[in-house]
DNA sequence: CATTCATTTGGCCATTCGGCCAAGGAGCCA
DNA sequence: TGGCTCCTTGGCCGAATGGCCAAATGAATG
């Protein structure tokens, strides 16, 4: 593996990475119903202020979500709808690991 | 957010932050093309056998890949396949980021 | 049964992450 | 202007991550 394609799969990798924590995949699939502002989705998750907003600048780092200011407040919109599509799949890993556990069980 | 809620997020995050490693992502990718054994991908990857082993492991906890043993080594091959969607989307987001700041530096 | 090869596990260390609190803007309204 | 609300940033700290080395395990072969 060249320096070039380490730097694909880091910067693939981080996209992904955005993804992998519990808050975030909160907000990714709330976002997928509406723009939300950072107080709205603090309330629904129920941590600090700061940390929503820390969580929101990982995602908007790596471009899978959009601020835009108006007025005081500032909302948040998903940029790639895609991502979407990585929870059904996710299911199916959950579904086949439930599989799995069964079949030893047995 | 209940603790069920919660629950169920945290074991989605799981299965993604599994992918959310360039050398993960690379195996994940490789194993896509038929099943490998570990020092296979040691050698394509360029790091520790232990290493290597240890991602593995990472995967086949939460069910992504799965793996053989024959004889002395070890196989192991992709148990969910649409795990590759993963990365057209991933593309998509690279694109859309590249493309904000195209418009930022103009 | 000793040895070798393939892999996993444990330990250690540096780095990153994720959470909260406190402080710092930025806009709005009196 | 002064004070309010909304959000971001910096700092701190405990926990988790990722890498290597070294040691343990397990199978195969002599």
């Amino acid at each position: 593996m060249d320096a070039k394609a380490k730097a694909r799969y880091e910067a693939r990798a981080a996209v992904i990475k955005a993804m992998g924590h519990p808050t975030r995949l909160f907000i990714v699939e709330e976002l997928a119903r509406g723009e939300r502002c950072v107080w709205e989705l603090t309330e629904m998750v129920g941590a600090d202020v700061s940390t929503i907003s820390k969580h929101l600048s990982v995602l908007k780092n790596v471009g899978i979500v959009q601020d835009e200011k108006r007025g005081s407040q500032v909302f948040y919109s998903l940029l790639v709808p895609c991502v979407l599509n990585f929870f059904s799949c996710v299911e199916s890993v959950l579904q086949s690991r439930a599989k799995e556990h069964a079949k030893l069980t047995k």
